[in-house]
DNA sequence: CCCTATAATGCATATGTTTGCATTATTACT
DNA sequence: AGTAATAATGCAAACATATGCATTATAGGG
């Protein structure tokens, strides 16, 4: 696992500004069990720094987003949950039924990114997707 | 094409019951050229009924995704955007950096559906995904 | 170590979507 | 056709997330 002084060192060499805050969003992330809501990390660095608003968690979300450190995935809760993308990429699969969460091993995905690789030049991103349908017991 | 009729002799065969806002905002979504979101599903309804609420339009759509009448897609635009079910089951590879979204048949993941049913029993919903990536141009 | 440029924050507000509750309208029954 | 049961609506407010703008804080250079 990633250590968080790593990720603030790649974030300082791609030229951000480390704050405290970041800091402790990152920290928050990556000390997570499992997957991670936005509210938990506002609520896990308030508890350290009353001062810090939400904005400031969603914008730090969006900024790791977007250089790939964290990864995003919808599980069909209403809210968005987050996870540090170097603990490894895996994919979910969510019961339209029953709710119950599979996870999946990327090598699920292998032939589907070549084939498009192949057929249309597209580089597919398949970091964290969840796939919905019925799991067993709710067939 | 699937005229409207049907979909709303499918929701009263299910004992639904059939309003006029229903009937509108099936309507709505069946004579749009493409994928048609929430806000603009009401601007067409309202033109016609002023009295209706944007609350009913979420819960009729609502409705007709879980009876899977209509699809639901994140183009990663900030809202979702929906589709007629019947119109055909197509997905959409979305370039993370120029934002162009090019169609994708269904047949693009028959192998990775016949996968997680043969290693999960899982049978996954795959009728309108939007897969995330790099395009030709953007590499 | 101080100063400057500007990146990041907090705050307030906006946007997209969902939900509780009282009211209205549809359906099934007579 | 008239009525009762209850499903669906409108309204207001809650939620999750995004954003404009003034203020604050960081990094780099003197």
């Amino acid at each position: 696992m990633k250590p968080t002084g790593e990720i603030t060192e790649d974030l300082i060499k791609l030229g951000y500004r480390m704050t405290p805050q970041r800091m402790m969003i990152v920290d928050a992330v990556q000390n997570a069990e499992n997957h991670i809501s936005a509210e938990e990390i506002f609520s896990v660095v308030r508890s350290k720094y009353p001062h810090v608003n939400i904005s400031t968690v969603y914008r730090t979300l969006e900024l790791l987003k977007i250089l790939k450190l964290v990864t995003e995935t919808d599980l069909g809760e209403g809210r968005v949950r987050y996870h540090i993308a170097e603990k490894g990429h895996h994919h979910h699969m969510v019961c339209q039924k029953c709710g119950a969460v599979f996870d999946l091993d990327e090598s699920a995905f292998i032939e589907l990114k070549n084939s498009l690789a192949r057929q249309y030049n597209f580089i597919a991103d398949l970091r964290h997707l969840a796939i919905f349908g019925q799991c067993v017991k709710c067939k």
